[in-house]
DNA sequence: CGGAGATTTGAGATGAGTCAATCGTGGTGG
DNA sequence: CCACCACGATTGACTCATCTCAAATCTCCG
């Protein structure tokens, strides 16, 4: 179908940019020749339009992914129909991990965010490498508990923070570390940072008129910053 | 000094209870002889005091934790001096174990909630033991693909349910599955359960009497249901 | 240039936090 | 065994943060 041709295809040919970012990513950063190999050999690469379904929560599970280029939303459904976001994946990211040794359904659901690259492993081929090669089974431990790190950190700035603070964490997480000026491009919607940072679009919208007065200015997606050590005192 | 033999006691003598709940965690279970063996060398345990601070974000990470009784409160602190919880673990639970492949320092403050008994793993050992003994990294595995999984959970849950109906979840989770009626004894006070679901003590306090209406008695730490089935549907 | 979708703004409703006072309970010591 | 005390839990009053719905605007793409 044309249609499905345009918005799923599998292959193994990947750009440069894809192929860097796969093989910087810790799960494959430090590897032997041998376990490089095996790991590809696990390994198919997928190409997602806007909004396309990866996976549904509650489906079996026999893939996860690594994101190459695009970003990607896991997310969670009230009865009512309501989303929450729980994760957004960049570039590099790792998502369905944890289901190498735990349960064997999705424990949420996964969207493209928009037009993205993949990576897609499978799960019981690279649990059964896991558990011959030894930098591997390392590869995996780094990743969840990097994974796990800022899950934690997740949960924290939720329940610490008001919306402006965690939209000036994340302006300043991503500016150069030293005091003055200094702008930041966002890699997506709006939308989809609000959604990473637990809050409506419209909380978004309004934590950022909250932060003019602190010195931020925002023009689409562009984001200057007249004073970063000043921003920084909340 | 009397004070800190009280409260801080580090010897190798278990009580049955605990010696059980340390050979059933998923970081003992299903260990080869020789790898168990090499993980209690890379072990002591400990006794604490309620409200005994066990580490100080930021602090040197040099150990990680495994609960075999009682509780320990996992937190980060705003500039203002305001605790958020962000994990409660219970007997079994382990703590700190994504140090074991990430940063060098503990990301929160963990406490004792109340008397506990915990075990301690040197980090650095168990790094050098996992990369030797494949059944410990597996069991390594094992432990970060579950917590993580417990964690999403928590962001899930927080962002997507109100206060009563994240409790009702937590009595749920804690009921025999069927229908009709059931009883629960909470394992700690209130204002950590409290804590653990992101609420402060006064929230959930009424959050339980919100719940009244849908036939849930509270009286101390004994919960009462009177129809799972129909506490179910929110 | 047109238009769909994204973003902003306003107004109102609601959920949850804070502070303070009261109530209940379990543990301690007489 | 009882009385008391200290601390946890509840309740009320109020404030604040964020969500929801609706309308107005903006922006980017074709």
């Amino acid at each position: 179908m044309e249609h499905s041709a345009k918005t799923m295809n599998s292959n193994l040919k990947l750009s440069n940019r894809d192929r860097s970012v796969l093989m910087k990513t810790p799960f494959l950063t430090g590897l032997s020749t041998n376990s490089t190999l095996r790991m590809l050999s696990a390994m198919s690469v997928v190409n997602l339009a806007t909004r396309h379904s990866i996976f549904r929560e509650g489906e079996r599970a026999e893939l996860f992914y690594c994101v190459l280029s695009g970003y990607v939303r896991l997310y969670r459904l009230s009865q009512e129909g309501r989303e929450a976001d729980i994760r957004i994946c960049g570039p590099g990211d790792t998502f369905a991990e944890c289901l190498l040794y735990g349960e064997d359904t999705y424990p949420y659901h996964a969207q493209a965010a928009e037009n993205a690259t993949l990576a897609t492993f499978d799960i019981q081929m690279v649990r059964e490498i896991a558990s011959e090669e030894k930098d591997v089974a390392q590869a995996v431990m780094m990743v969840l508990s990097r994974h796990l790190l800022t899950t934690m950190n997740c949960v924290a700035n939720d329940r610490l923070f008001t919306a402006p603070q965690r939209v000036a964490n994340y302006i300043l997480e991503r500016c150069p570390v030293d005091g003055g000026p200094a702008s930041i491009r966002l890699p997506f919607q709006k939308s989809l940072l609000a959604g990473m940072l637990g809050l409506a679009p419209e909380a978004l919208s309004r934590a950022f008129s909250t932060l003019r007065k602190s010195g931020v200015t925002v023009r689409g997606r562009a984001i200057q910053v007249m004073d970063v050590s000043n921003l920084r005192n909340l």
